[in-house]
DNA sequence: CTGATAAGTTATCGGTTGATCAGTTAAAAA
DNA sequence: TTTTTAACTGATCAACCGATAACTTATCAG
């Protein structure tokens, strides 16, 4: 039996593999805990290229970080349907949206939090509030941040093992109806 | 001039400076970027003896959240003013409440996760949600944990320079309003 | 076919981390 | 004072981390 089909060589593709399984490790993992062999090793490649294509571990962090908004996707929504159309997209199983848990987790490390912090301005707030418009655009941009990043803490990230469905459902309700509510908002 | 003067010995306030020291590490770095070096630098004692006494680094975590958790006293307010009692006590300059963001924070270590977990779970999870009382009381509480985790992590630990004074007064009588709202469901 | 070049790996290094062992010093008991 | 016990420390270790240098191998233009 022949083990390993070996793979063609394709620098660009490589580096999406690596971007994806960085992604997936950042998003549960926190930026010092993560380990670029971990990373490495799910994306089939040696830390050394690893390394050589983004330069540091820091560097990766910051690419995989750029490479996971998918806010112009929800962007894209009727502004009627904001709310529970993220509620859905955050709390879908396995595809989730993961700047929110790569926010919360970079904010234990100063150097990822200095790249998160640019990253999520960039990318996340100023988009958003633009968006949203007058009155009071960048707090409430801010404020469904800390609704997602809350949210997804406390129903996939931590091991609260007593939440229920029951639970779950009702934060997704809540949380959809709050957006709104921020979406809405005219005064 | 001399330099030190010398400290009495008295294992139970040595205990509780390592304990002070741990909660405000803890509370702005991940627990692995957390060194035990560091904690015991800052309560003046060797690793050695923060070890002797809490065991393991993991240990030393636990207990530190555990202290950490003054629920109590927000708690004794009267539920018409929960909500901006509750705001106040999170964004209070200096003396911030910290197992939110250690909370946030432990999410993205395995071990602290789990620790972080139990401790939530019995000493602020399960009274908030005795205290709130029915309909839907779990929910209701990890709504609130959830708001509150947003709101420092946004406001307090990223490095977010464009947010200004007015973006924060705005999110705390967001989350004053949001948390009260919870507070006083009924249905 | 044949270099040339880019894609990729193996081996290893210095530095840091949590933890341990053996020892020292201060305070209380006798 | 002397003895005993508890508080506390310095030196050190094995394990692991990110990063680097030197090397091999596949692909493709000519």
């Amino acid at each position: 039996m022949t083990l390993k089909p070996p793979r063609k060589r394709n620098a660009d593709t490589t580096k999406a593999r690596i971007l994806d399984a960085a992604q997936e490790v950042f998003a549960r993992t926190s930026f010092s805990d993560a380990g670029i062999r971990e990373i490495a090793t799910l994306a089939e490649v040696s830390t050394t290229l690893l390394l050589q294509y983004f330069g540091t571990k820091a560097g990766l962090y910051e690419a995989a970080l750029n490479a996971a908004m998918p806010l112009a996707a929800v962007l894209s929504q009727p502004r009627e349907t904001f709310g529970p159309a993220l509620a859905t997209a955050l709390l879908k199983p396995g595809l989730a949206i993961r700047p929110p848990l790569m926010m919360a987790l970079a904010a234990g490390n100063a150097e990822a939090a200095t790249i998160a912090a640019r990253v999520m301005e960039e990318r996340s707030i100023a988009p958003l509030a633009k968006w949203l418009g007058p009155p009071h655009a960048r707090a409430r941009a801010l404020e469904i941040a800390a609704l997602a990043t809350g949210l997804v803490t406390y129903t996939k990230h931590l091991p609260l093992r007593a939440n229920t469905r029951r639970d779950v459902k009702h934060m997704a309700e809540w949380f959809a109806k709050s957006v709104q509510r921020i979406v809405d908002a005219t005064e």
